[in-house]
DNA sequence: CAGGATCCCATCCGATACTG
DNA sequence: CAGTATCGGATGGGATCCTG
């Protein structure tokens, strides 16, 4: 999904620009309780592919939902984590990960991660 | 999105697998208070072609968040509404609402419907 | 290590026209 | 009224290879 500041149908869409994006919701997840580094979220996020995990991340960074840093080292590292503006939108994720995991129950299907958090 | 009960990467997924069409949200906020016949989707949701429109109520349809009920008279009409797994993401929606809202807000942008429900 | 470049395919989505 | 059929463009996403 695009992410721009176009007339959208509905708050729900605007929302959606945000957050729709294949891997979004799930880069976001890994962040709430801490920054992680490029490889470890690739670790995480292990059937997304350098080309889309880094794609998705310069969308949230553009989109100022959290905060790219490059620390200058030999091997370089990149710090990603949240921002204020990425923390507002958790409880959402909280929400659409609970019911998502009572979906996922009814199909007797075992999420894959993140059942419930803390 | 595509429907399917395949792996997610993350419940979210699955989620957005079930509200993360263009006007699937829309759609279902819509029908919150009362079930529409198809025509009054149509005028609601204007900039959506039949096509689109038909298609994403056959998506809802299929995964069980509405129910479409044919009155054979003449002309004919078609009555959509949500059945108690779509009532059951309603909060997911007026949560997303709500923060979409927000959002836009802080862009100066009018949103241009369900500013708040009730 | 953290990605960019390139190529390519699948799907989403829109416009227009038509039907029971 | 309530859609379906067809075509085509836009976008999302994957595979592979390459670089500072």
């Amino acid at each position: 999904m695009k992410c721009e500041k176009n007339q959208f149908n509905c708050p729900v869409e605007a929302t959606l620009s945000l957050i729709g994006g294949k891997y979004k919701p799930l880069i976001l997840w890994h962040l709430i309780d801490h920054p992680l580094h490029y490889m470890e979220l690739q670790r995480l996020i292990s059937n997304a592919t350098p080309k889309m995990l880094s794609q998705q991340l310069h969308d949230l960074e553009n989109n100022g939902m959290i905060h790219r840093e490059v620390i200058p080292e030999k091997p370089p590292k990149t710090v990603y984590s949240l921002t204020p503006f990425g923390q507002s939108i958790v409880p959402i994720l909280d929400a659409m990960c609970q019911w998502g995991n009572n979906y996922l129950d009814g199909l007797d299907v075992q999420p894959p991660c993140c059942q419930s958090r803390k």
